[in-house]
DNA sequence: TTGCTCCTCACGTCACGTGAGGTGGC
DNA sequence: TTGCTCCTCACGTCACGTGAGGTGGC
Protein backbone atom coordinates (compact mmCIF):
# COMPACT_ATOMS: atom_id res chain seq x y z
CA UNK A 1 0.00 0.00 0.00
CA UNK A 2 1.64 3.39 -1.00
CA UNK A 3 1.72 6.03 1.46
CA UNK A 4 2.63 9.69 0.83
CA UNK A 5 4.58 12.57 2.75
CA UNK A 6 3.42 16.38 3.28
CA UNK A 7 5.61 17.04 0.25
CA UNK A 8 4.72 14.52 -2.27
CA UNK A 9 0.78 15.19 -1.82
CA UNK A 10 2.04 18.81 -2.48
CA UNK A 11 3.29 18.22 -5.26
CA UNK A 12 0.75 15.69 -6.64
CA UNK A 13 -1.25 18.45 -6.52
CA UNK A 14 0.62 21.37 -7.27
CA UNK A 15 0.11 23.36 -3.89
CA UNK A 16 2.15 23.83 -1.11
CA UNK A 17 2.86 22.63 1.97
CA UNK A 18 1.20 24.33 4.03
CA UNK A 19 -1.42 24.19 2.53
CA UNK A 20 -1.80 20.42 2.80
CA UNK A 21 -1.16 21.02 6.77
CA UNK A 22 -3.90 23.56 6.60
CA UNK A 23 -6.35 21.19 5.52
CA UNK A 24 -5.39 18.88 8.40
CA UNK A 25 -6.42 21.32 10.96
CA UNK A 26 -9.39 22.14 9.06
CA UNK A 27 -10.05 18.61 9.64
CA UNK A 28 -11.50 18.19 5.36
CA UNK A 29 -8.13 16.07 4.80
CA UNK A 30 -6.57 14.01 7.82
CA UNK A 31 -4.25 11.47 7.24
CA UNK A 32 -4.62 8.15 7.16
CA UNK A 33 -1.55 7.77 9.25
CA UNK A 34 1.35 9.20 11.39
CA UNK A 35 4.68 8.01 11.80
CA UNK A 36 5.93 6.87 14.80
CA UNK A 37 7.85 10.58 14.71
CA UNK A 38 4.44 12.78 14.34
CA UNK A 39 5.13 12.68 10.02
CA UNK A 40 1.94 12.62 8.28
CA UNK A 41 1.55 9.94 5.79
CA UNK A 42 -1.14 9.60 3.38
CA UNK A 43 -2.93 6.65 1.50
CA UNK A 44 -4.41 6.59 -2.27
CA UNK A 45 -7.86 7.11 -1.25
CA UNK A 46 -6.33 10.24 0.98
CA UNK A 47 -4.41 11.97 -2.48
CA UNK A 48 -8.17 11.37 -4.33
CA UNK A 49 -10.01 13.16 -1.93
CA UNK A 50 -7.31 15.92 -2.10
CA UNK A 51 -7.58 16.11 -6.01
CA UNK A 52 -11.47 16.42 -5.04
CA UNK A 53 -10.66 18.99 -2.61
CA UNK A 54 -7.92 21.09 -5.06
CA UNK A 55 -10.17 20.87 -7.69
CA UNK A 56 -13.63 22.41 -5.70
CA UNK A 57 -11.23 25.07 -4.52
CA UNK A 58 -10.39 26.38 -7.91
CA UNK A 59 -14.29 27.03 -8.38
CA UNK A 60 -13.51 29.04 -5.27
CA UNK A 61 -15.85 27.00 -2.90
CA UNK A 62 -14.99 27.97 0.59
CA UNK A 63 -13.41 25.39 2.69
CA UNK A 64 -16.50 25.22 4.78
CA UNK A 65 -18.92 24.11 1.61
CA UNK A 66 -16.47 21.85 0.38
CA UNK A 67 -16.35 20.35 4.45
CA UNK A 68 -19.62 19.97 4.25
CA UNK A 69 -20.21 18.47 0.87
CA UNK A 70 -17.38 15.68 1.64
CA UNK A 71 -19.27 15.22 4.72
CA UNK A 72 -22.65 14.53 3.31
CA UNK A 73 -24.46 10.94 3.26
CA UNK A 74 -26.18 12.46 -0.36
CA UNK A 75 -23.96 15.16 -1.91
CA UNK A 76 -25.75 15.23 -5.00
CA UNK A 77 -28.68 17.25 -2.98
CA UNK A 78 -26.23 19.46 -1.30
CA UNK A 79 -23.98 19.98 -4.72
CA UNK A 80 -26.17 21.95 -7.20
CA UNK A 81 -27.40 24.12 -4.16
CA UNK A 82 -23.81 25.08 -3.39
CA UNK A 83 -22.89 25.25 -7.50
CA UNK A 84 -25.86 27.66 -8.00
CA UNK A 85 -24.51 29.67 -4.78
CA UNK A 86 -21.13 30.13 -6.24
CA UNK A 87 -22.11 31.19 -9.59
CA UNK A 88 -24.32 33.67 -7.85
CA UNK A 89 -21.09 35.15 -6.04
CA UNK A 90 -19.44 35.02 -9.06
CA UNK A 91 -20.86 36.68 -10.97
CA UNK A 92 -21.75 39.62 -8.11
CA UNK A 93 -17.80 39.93 -7.40
CA UNK A 94 -17.40 40.01 -11.55
CA UNK A 95 -19.96 42.62 -11.27
CA UNK A 96 -18.59 44.42 -8.64
CA UNK A 97 -15.23 44.66 -10.42
CA UNK A 98 -16.27 45.65 -13.72
CA UNK A 99 -18.26 48.91 -12.04
CA UNK A 100 -15.15 50.08 -10.22
CA UNK A 101 -13.44 49.63 -13.72
CA UNK A 102 -16.07 51.52 -15.89
CA UNK A 103 -15.63 54.22 -12.94
CA UNK A 104 -11.96 54.08 -13.14
CA UNK A 105 -11.81 54.60 -16.92
CA UNK A 106 -14.59 57.12 -16.37
CA UNK A 107 -11.85 58.80 -13.80
CA UNK A 108 -9.13 58.32 -16.71
CA UNK A 109 -10.84 60.08 -19.07
CA UNK A 110 -11.73 63.02 -16.89
CA UNK A 111 -8.28 63.61 -16.16
CA UNK A 112 -6.81 63.21 -19.58
CA UNK A 113 -8.17 66.92 -20.37
CA UNK A 114 -6.44 68.51 -16.80
CA UNK A 115 -3.88 70.49 -17.02
CA UNK A 116 -2.71 71.55 -13.38
CA UNK A 117 -4.04 68.56 -11.01
CA UNK A 118 -4.45 68.16 -7.56
CA UNK A 119 -6.03 66.04 -5.24
CA UNK A 120 -8.79 68.43 -4.65
CA UNK A 121 -9.34 67.97 -8.72
CA UNK A 122 -10.23 63.83 -7.41
CA UNK A 123 -13.29 65.37 -5.46
CA UNK A 124 -14.57 67.50 -7.96
CA UNK A 125 -14.75 64.57 -10.89
CA UNK A 126 -16.08 62.45 -8.06
CA UNK A 127 -18.69 64.81 -7.34
CA UNK A 128 -19.53 65.64 -10.90
CA UNK A 129 -19.33 61.96 -11.67
CA UNK A 130 -22.03 60.88 -9.06
CA UNK A 131 -23.89 64.32 -9.76
CA UNK A 132 -24.12 63.70 -13.84
CA UNK A 133 -27.45 62.13 -13.80
CA UNK A 134 -29.00 64.86 -11.74
CA UNK A 135 -27.40 67.67 -14.39
CA UNK A 136 -28.67 65.25 -17.18
CA UNK A 137 -32.52 65.61 -16.20
CA UNK A 138 -31.98 69.26 -15.37
CA UNK A 139 -30.70 69.62 -18.54
CA UNK A 140 -33.88 66.98 -19.77
CA UNK A 141 -36.64 68.99 -18.42
CA UNK A 142 -35.48 72.16 -20.49
CA UNK A 143 -34.92 70.19 -23.47
CA UNK A 144 -38.33 68.91 -22.99
CA UNK A 145 -40.66 72.20 -22.74
CA UNK A 146 -38.18 73.58 -25.24
CA UNK A 147 -39.08 71.71 -28.01
CA UNK A 148 -42.59 72.27 -28.00
CA UNK A 149 -42.58 76.36 -27.14
CA UNK A 150 -39.67 76.36 -30.00
CA UNK A 151 -41.66 74.84 -32.89
CA UNK A 152 -44.32 77.07 -32.19
CA UNK A 153 -41.71 80.11 -32.07
CA UNK A 154 -40.80 79.14 -35.37
CA UNK A 155 -43.82 78.26 -37.03
CA UNK A 156 -45.03 81.54 -36.02
CA UNK A 157 -41.52 83.20 -37.85
CA UNK A 158 -41.85 81.51 -40.66
CA UNK A 159 -45.42 82.30 -41.23
CA UNK A 160 -44.46 85.73 -40.66
CA UNK A 161 -42.27 85.87 -43.29
CA UNK A 162 -44.27 84.05 -45.93
CA UNK A 163 -47.91 84.94 -45.13
CA UNK A 164 -47.39 88.09 -43.71
CA UNK A 165 -49.47 86.93 -40.59
CA UNK A 166 -47.86 89.62 -38.66
CA UNK A 167 -49.92 89.19 -35.70
CA UNK A 168 -48.10 86.08 -34.62
CA UNK A 169 -45.14 87.97 -33.77
CA UNK A 170 -47.81 89.03 -30.73
CA UNK A 171 -48.39 85.11 -29.72
CA UNK A 172 -44.65 84.71 -30.42
CA UNK A 173 -43.65 87.27 -27.93
CA UNK A 174 -46.40 86.00 -25.38
CA UNK A 175 -45.47 82.91 -25.46
CA UNK A 176 -41.50 82.94 -26.09
CA UNK A 177 -40.73 85.79 -23.57
CA UNK A 178 -42.12 84.46 -20.90
CA UNK A 179 -40.79 80.60 -21.47
CA UNK A 180 -37.57 82.09 -21.81
CA UNK A 181 -37.37 83.96 -18.30
CA UNK A 182 -39.22 80.81 -16.74
CA UNK A 183 -36.71 78.34 -18.27
CA UNK A 184 -33.42 80.68 -17.03
CA UNK A 185 -35.29 80.68 -13.89
CA UNK A 186 -35.64 77.22 -13.55
CA UNK A 187 -32.07 76.29 -14.90
CA UNK A 188 -29.80 78.74 -12.86
CA UNK A 189 -32.18 77.86 -9.90
CA UNK A 190 -31.50 74.05 -10.34
CA UNK A 191 -27.25 74.23 -10.98
CA UNK A 192 -24.53 75.17 -9.15
CA UNK A 193 -20.67 75.21 -9.97
CA UNK A 194 -17.56 73.99 -8.52
CA UNK A 195 -14.59 76.99 -8.13
CA UNK A 196 -11.24 75.07 -9.40
CA UNK A 197 -9.64 77.12 -7.18
CA UNK A 198 -10.90 76.64 -4.03
CA UNK A 199 -13.49 73.68 -4.96
CA UNK A 200 -16.23 75.09 -3.23
CA UNK A 201 -19.60 74.38 -4.84
CA UNK A 202 -21.40 77.71 -5.54
CA UNK A 203 -24.23 79.34 -6.81
CA UNK A 204 -23.82 82.46 -8.67
CA UNK A 205 -26.29 85.37 -9.05
CA UNK A 206 -28.79 85.22 -11.57
CA UNK A 207 -27.48 87.70 -13.84
CA UNK A 208 -23.98 86.96 -13.86
CA UNK A 209 -24.44 83.34 -14.99
CA UNK A 210 -27.15 84.57 -17.62
CA UNK A 211 -24.73 86.73 -18.99
CA UNK A 212 -21.79 84.69 -19.00
CA UNK A 213 -19.79 83.37 -21.13
CA UNK A 214 -19.71 79.31 -21.20
CA UNK A 215 -19.02 75.85 -22.89
CA UNK A 216 -21.35 72.92 -22.90
CA UNK A 217 -20.05 71.82 -19.32
CA UNK A 218 -18.74 75.04 -17.40
CA UNK A 219 -19.13 78.64 -17.19
CA UNK A 220 -16.70 81.61 -16.64
CA UNK A 221 -17.96 82.96 -13.53
CA UNK A 222 -16.55 84.52 -9.71
CA UNK A 223 -16.36 82.36 -6.96
CA UNK A 224 -18.88 83.53 -4.33
CA UNK A 225 -16.28 82.04 -2.02
CA UNK A 226 -12.57 82.95 -3.37
CA UNK A 227 -13.37 85.51 -5.72
CA UNK A 228 -11.63 83.40 -8.18
CA UNK A 229 -13.10 84.23 -11.86
CA UNK A 230 -12.68 81.52 -14.37
CA UNK A 231 -14.47 78.63 -15.96
CA UNK A 232 -16.40 76.37 -13.87
CA UNK A 233 -17.80 73.31 -14.19
CA UNK A 234 -21.44 72.93 -13.52
CA UNK A 235 -23.17 70.65 -11.49
CA UNK A 236 -26.70 70.16 -10.56
CA UNK A 237 -27.98 71.31 -7.39
CA UNK A 238 -27.93 69.60 -3.90
CA UNK A 239 -31.48 69.80 -2.43
CA UNK A 240 -29.31 70.49 0.87
CA UNK A 241 -26.69 72.56 -0.69
CA UNK A 242 -26.15 75.38 2.01
CA UNK B 1 -17.25 76.85 11.56
CA UNK B 2 -19.27 73.96 10.93
CA UNK B 3 -17.92 70.86 12.56
CA UNK B 4 -18.81 67.38 12.19
CA UNK B 5 -19.24 64.81 14.35
CA UNK B 6 -17.80 61.21 13.51
CA UNK B 7 -21.96 60.16 12.54
CA UNK B 8 -22.23 63.07 10.54
CA UNK B 9 -19.36 62.36 8.44
CA UNK B 10 -20.37 58.54 8.34
CA UNK B 11 -23.60 59.30 7.34
CA UNK B 12 -22.64 62.03 4.58
CA UNK B 13 -20.04 59.64 2.99
CA UNK B 14 -22.47 56.47 3.46
CA UNK B 15 -20.58 54.04 5.70
CA UNK B 16 -20.46 53.02 9.02
CA UNK B 17 -19.19 55.10 12.20
CA UNK B 18 -16.38 51.99 12.63
CA UNK B 19 -14.72 52.84 9.27
CA UNK B 20 -14.45 56.92 9.69
CA UNK B 21 -12.65 55.58 12.95
CA UNK B 22 -10.55 52.94 10.86
CA UNK B 23 -9.56 55.91 8.92
CA UNK B 24 -8.32 57.90 11.74
CA UNK B 25 -6.21 55.00 13.22
CA UNK B 26 -5.03 54.54 9.84
CA UNK B 27 -3.58 57.80 9.18
CA UNK B 28 -5.61 58.51 6.20
CA UNK B 29 -8.29 61.31 7.91
CA UNK B 30 -7.61 62.57 11.37
CA UNK B 31 -10.15 64.83 12.72
CA UNK B 32 -9.43 69.00 12.99
CA UNK B 33 -9.61 68.60 16.44
CA UNK B 34 -11.14 66.24 19.21
CA UNK B 35 -13.38 67.57 21.63
CA UNK B 36 -12.55 68.27 25.98
CA UNK B 37 -14.52 64.33 26.19
CA UNK B 38 -12.57 62.86 23.71
CA UNK B 39 -14.71 62.94 20.57
CA UNK B 40 -13.72 63.26 17.06
CA UNK B 41 -14.62 66.60 15.31
CA UNK B 42 -14.49 67.00 11.84
CA UNK B 43 -13.91 70.52 9.38
CA UNK B 44 -15.59 70.81 6.07
CA UNK B 45 -12.54 70.47 4.43
CA UNK B 46 -12.06 66.72 6.52
CA UNK B 47 -15.44 65.90 5.03
CA UNK B 48 -14.37 66.94 1.60
CA UNK B 49 -11.21 64.57 2.01
CA UNK B 50 -13.46 61.92 3.29
CA UNK B 51 -14.94 62.59 -0.08
CA UNK B 52 -12.15 61.97 -1.87
CA UNK B 53 -10.98 59.18 -0.10
CA UNK B 54 -14.47 57.15 -0.02
CA UNK B 55 -14.33 58.04 -3.87
CA UNK B 56 -10.89 56.44 -4.31
CA UNK B 57 -12.08 53.43 -2.47
CA UNK B 58 -14.96 52.82 -4.48
CA UNK B 59 -12.06 52.33 -7.30
CA UNK B 60 -10.82 49.42 -4.90
CA UNK B 61 -7.53 51.37 -3.90
CA UNK B 62 -6.09 50.17 -1.28
CA UNK B 63 -5.95 52.47 1.87
CA UNK B 64 -2.01 52.69 1.56
CA UNK B 65 -2.48 53.58 -1.87
CA UNK B 66 -4.58 56.35 -1.24
CA UNK B 67 -2.43 57.38 1.72
CA UNK B 68 0.04 57.84 -0.59
CA UNK B 69 -1.79 59.65 -2.83
CA UNK B 70 -2.70 62.16 -0.43
CA UNK B 71 0.29 62.83 1.24
CA UNK B 72 2.29 63.10 -2.36
CA UNK B 73 4.15 66.74 -3.15
CA UNK B 74 3.13 65.99 -6.83
CA UNK B 75 0.03 64.06 -6.85
CA UNK B 76 -0.09 64.22 -10.81
CA UNK B 77 2.04 61.94 -11.19
CA UNK B 78 1.10 59.41 -8.81
CA UNK B 79 -2.42 58.84 -9.70
CA UNK B 80 -1.99 57.45 -13.47
CA UNK B 81 0.45 55.06 -12.16
CA UNK B 82 -1.81 53.71 -9.06
CA UNK B 83 -4.83 53.85 -11.81
CA UNK B 84 -2.74 52.17 -14.15
CA UNK B 85 -2.08 49.31 -11.91
CA UNK B 86 -5.50 49.23 -10.39
CA UNK B 87 -6.86 48.32 -13.66
CA UNK B 88 -4.07 45.70 -14.53
CA UNK B 89 -5.82 44.32 -10.89
CA UNK B 90 -9.03 44.90 -11.79
CA UNK B 91 -8.96 42.57 -15.03
CA UNK B 92 -6.50 40.16 -13.32
CA UNK B 93 -9.40 39.45 -10.89
CA UNK B 94 -11.98 39.78 -13.38
CA UNK B 95 -10.18 37.33 -15.29
CA UNK B 96 -9.52 34.82 -12.76
CA UNK B 97 -13.39 34.80 -11.82
CA UNK B 98 -14.19 34.17 -15.41
CA UNK B 99 -12.06 31.03 -15.24
CA UNK B 100 -13.81 30.14 -12.35
CA UNK B 101 -17.37 30.41 -13.70
CA UNK B 102 -16.28 28.64 -16.87
CA UNK B 103 -15.01 25.70 -14.76
CA UNK B 104 -18.44 25.55 -12.94
CA UNK B 105 -20.54 25.95 -15.81
CA UNK B 106 -18.38 22.42 -17.40
CA UNK B 107 -18.90 20.44 -14.44
CA UNK B 108 -22.31 21.31 -14.18
CA UNK B 109 -22.86 20.15 -17.61
CA UNK B 110 -21.63 17.13 -16.69
CA UNK B 111 -23.25 16.78 -13.74
CA UNK B 112 -26.56 16.97 -15.35
CA UNK B 113 -26.11 13.84 -17.01
CA UNK B 114 -25.10 11.52 -14.24
CA UNK B 115 -27.64 9.50 -12.53
CA UNK B 116 -26.11 8.30 -9.29
CA UNK B 117 -23.67 10.50 -7.94
CA UNK B 118 -21.11 10.32 -5.34
CA UNK B 119 -18.48 12.98 -3.77
CA UNK B 120 -15.65 10.60 -5.90
CA UNK B 121 -18.24 11.27 -9.36
CA UNK B 122 -16.55 14.81 -8.96
CA UNK B 123 -13.07 13.56 -8.84
CA UNK B 124 -13.46 12.01 -12.05
CA UNK B 125 -14.81 14.81 -13.69
CA UNK B 126 -12.03 16.63 -12.37
CA UNK B 127 -9.80 14.30 -14.13
CA UNK B 128 -11.74 14.41 -17.14
CA UNK B 129 -11.79 17.86 -17.39
CA UNK B 130 -7.94 18.80 -16.73
CA UNK B 131 -7.10 15.44 -19.34
CA UNK B 132 -9.72 16.67 -21.63
CA UNK B 133 -6.68 18.48 -24.05
CA UNK B 134 -4.31 15.23 -23.71
CA UNK B 135 -6.99 12.98 -24.80
CA UNK B 136 -8.30 15.21 -27.78
CA UNK B 137 -4.39 15.13 -29.27
CA UNK B 138 -4.61 11.74 -29.37
CA UNK B 139 -7.57 11.55 -31.13
CA UNK B 140 -6.34 13.91 -33.11
CA UNK B 141 -2.57 11.89 -33.78
CA UNK B 142 -5.21 9.05 -34.69
CA UNK B 143 -7.15 11.33 -37.18
CA UNK B 144 -4.26 12.66 -38.69
CA UNK B 145 -2.58 9.45 -39.98
CA UNK B 146 -6.26 7.79 -40.82
CA UNK B 147 -7.42 10.36 -42.92
CA UNK B 148 -4.80 9.61 -45.76
CA UNK B 149 -4.66 5.57 -45.09
CA UNK B 150 -8.51 5.79 -45.67
CA UNK B 151 -8.25 7.98 -48.78
CA UNK B 152 -5.87 5.40 -50.20
CA UNK B 153 -8.08 2.52 -49.12
CA UNK B 154 -11.26 3.97 -50.87
CA UNK B 155 -9.50 5.03 -53.85
CA UNK B 156 -7.99 1.57 -54.12
CA UNK B 157 -11.69 -0.19 -53.32
CA UNK B 158 -13.59 2.37 -56.17
CA UNK B 159 -10.89 1.36 -58.91
CA UNK B 160 -11.26 -2.31 -57.90
CA UNK B 161 -15.09 -2.04 -58.30
CA UNK B 162 -15.49 -0.04 -61.23
CA UNK B 163 -11.92 -0.19 -62.94
CA UNK B 164 -11.45 -3.89 -62.00
CA UNK B 165 -8.16 -4.02 -60.67
CA UNK B 166 -8.15 -6.42 -58.47
CA UNK B 167 -4.30 -6.18 -57.83
CA UNK B 168 -5.02 -3.01 -56.19
CA UNK B 169 -6.98 -4.98 -53.14
CA UNK B 170 -3.26 -6.22 -52.46
CA UNK B 171 -2.30 -2.86 -51.71
CA UNK B 172 -5.02 -1.70 -49.94
CA UNK B 173 -4.27 -4.99 -47.81
CA UNK B 174 -0.63 -4.14 -47.41
CA UNK B 175 -1.39 -0.54 -46.29
CA UNK B 176 -5.25 -0.68 -44.37
CA UNK B 177 -4.30 -4.16 -42.44
CA UNK B 178 -0.84 -2.94 -40.76
CA UNK B 179 -1.88 0.51 -40.21
CA UNK B 180 -5.09 -0.73 -38.12
CA UNK B 181 -2.69 -3.02 -36.24
CA UNK B 182 -0.98 0.04 -35.88
CA UNK B 183 -3.58 2.65 -35.03
CA UNK B 184 -5.15 0.20 -32.47
CA UNK B 185 -1.77 -0.15 -30.33
CA UNK B 186 -0.91 3.53 -30.87
CA UNK B 187 -4.85 4.18 -29.20
CA UNK B 188 -5.20 1.88 -26.56
CA UNK B 189 -1.61 2.22 -25.05
CA UNK B 190 -2.45 6.39 -24.96
CA UNK B 191 -5.54 5.56 -23.25
CA UNK B 192 -7.01 4.28 -19.85
CA UNK B 193 -10.86 4.23 -18.49
CA UNK B 194 -11.98 5.37 -15.00
CA UNK B 195 -14.07 2.86 -13.57
CA UNK B 196 -17.31 4.08 -11.96
CA UNK B 197 -17.54 1.74 -8.91
CA UNK B 198 -14.06 2.37 -7.28
CA UNK B 199 -13.08 5.39 -9.65
CA UNK B 200 -9.99 3.51 -10.42
CA UNK B 201 -7.97 4.47 -13.58
CA UNK B 202 -6.97 1.32 -14.97
CA UNK B 203 -5.81 -0.01 -18.39
CA UNK B 204 -8.01 -3.15 -20.41
CA UNK B 205 -6.09 -5.78 -22.08
CA UNK B 206 -6.23 -4.73 -25.88
CA UNK B 207 -8.08 -7.90 -26.80
CA UNK B 208 -10.98 -6.97 -24.34
CA UNK B 209 -10.55 -3.14 -25.32
CA UNK B 210 -10.62 -3.77 -29.09
CA UNK B 211 -13.74 -5.98 -28.65
CA UNK B 212 -15.75 -3.76 -25.95
CA UNK B 213 -18.83 -1.74 -27.00
CA UNK B 214 -18.42 1.37 -27.33
CA UNK B 215 -19.76 5.36 -27.59
CA UNK B 216 -17.88 8.53 -28.52
CA UNK B 217 -16.45 8.86 -24.99
CA UNK B 218 -16.80 5.27 -22.88
CA UNK B 219 -16.10 2.00 -23.40
CA UNK B 220 -18.16 -1.12 -22.18
CA UNK B 221 -15.05 -2.67 -19.55
CA UNK B 222 -14.61 -4.71 -17.25
CA UNK B 223 -12.19 -2.88 -13.90
CA UNK B 224 -9.04 -4.64 -13.21
CA UNK B 225 -9.24 -3.01 -9.93
CA UNK B 226 -12.70 -4.05 -8.75
CA UNK B 227 -13.84 -6.58 -11.19
CA UNK B 228 -16.99 -3.97 -12.18
CA UNK B 229 -18.38 -4.04 -15.73
CA UNK B 230 -19.54 -1.32 -17.55
CA UNK B 231 -18.82 1.72 -19.51
CA UNK B 232 -15.99 3.24 -18.26
CA UNK B 233 -15.20 6.93 -19.29
CA UNK B 234 -12.22 7.29 -21.24
CA UNK B 235 -9.26 9.42 -20.68
CA UNK B 236 -5.49 10.28 -21.78
CA UNK B 237 -2.77 8.25 -19.93
CA UNK B 238 -0.78 9.84 -17.60
CA UNK B 239 3.13 9.18 -18.23
CA UNK B 240 3.19 7.70 -14.49
CA UNK B 241 0.56 6.23 -14.68
CA UNK B 242 0.94 3.15 -12.40
C1' DT C 1 -32.48 62.42 34.27
C1' DT C 2 -32.92 59.81 29.98
C1' DG C 3 -31.88 58.28 25.39
C1' DC C 4 -28.62 58.55 21.90
C1' DT C 5 -24.05 58.92 20.14
C1' DC C 6 -19.50 58.12 20.57
C1' DC C 7 -15.27 56.20 22.89
C1' DT C 8 -11.60 52.41 23.27
C1' DC C 9 -10.15 47.76 23.55
C1' DA C 10 -10.07 43.36 21.43
C1' DC C 11 -11.42 39.47 18.88
C1' DG C 12 -13.05 37.64 14.29
C1' DT C 13 -12.89 37.28 9.17
C1' DC C 14 -10.42 33.62 5.11
C1' DA C 15 -6.95 30.71 3.37
C1' DC C 16 -3.10 30.36 3.73
C1' DG C 17 2.36 32.82 3.72
C1' DT C 18 6.28 33.41 6.33
C1' DG C 19 9.67 32.94 9.60
C1' DA C 20 11.59 30.71 14.01
C1' DG C 21 13.34 26.95 16.29
C1' DG C 22 13.42 22.15 16.47
C1' DT C 23 13.51 17.24 14.74
C1' DG C 24 12.62 12.92 11.74
C1' DG C 25 14.42 9.89 8.09
C1' DC C 26 17.21 8.43 4.28
C1' DT D 1 27.12 12.46 9.77
C1' DT D 2 24.89 15.61 6.53
C1' DG D 3 21.26 17.63 3.82
C1' DC D 4 16.57 17.65 3.18
C1' DT D 5 11.92 17.32 4.67
C1' DC D 6 8.69 17.94 7.94
C1' DC D 7 6.92 19.43 12.58
C1' DT D 8 4.51 23.03 15.63
C1' DC D 9 3.75 27.56 17.27
C1' DA D 10 2.56 32.16 16.20
C1' DC D 11 2.18 36.37 13.82
C1' DG D 12 0.68 38.78 9.45
C1' DT D 13 -2.65 39.73 5.67
C1' DC D 14 -7.00 43.71 4.52
C1' DA D 15 -10.67 46.67 5.75
C1' DC D 16 -13.41 46.80 8.51
C1' DG D 17 -17.77 44.13 11.64
C1' DT D 18 -19.18 43.08 16.04
C1' DG D 19 -19.72 43.00 20.70
C1' DA D 20 -18.39 44.64 25.61
C1' DG D 21 -18.18 48.01 28.89
C1' DG D 22 -17.94 52.74 29.62
C1' DT D 23 -18.97 57.82 28.95
C1' DG D 24 -20.02 62.50 26.58
C1' DG D 25 -23.61 65.80 25.23
C1' DC D 26 -28.10 67.50 24.26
Amino acid sequence: MSKYTTGEIAKLCNVTVRTVQYYDTRGILVPAELSEGGRRLYSADDLKRMKIICFLRELGLPIDSISQLLSEDDPGSVISLLLEGQEQALRAEIGERQEKLDKLERLKKELKGMEDFSVETIGDIAYTMTNKDKLKKVHRNLLLTGIPVGIIQWTAIVLTITKGFWWLLLIWAAIGVPYAIWGSKYYFSHVAYICPQCHTIFKPTFKEAFWARHTPSTRKLTCTSCGHHGFCVEVAREEAAV
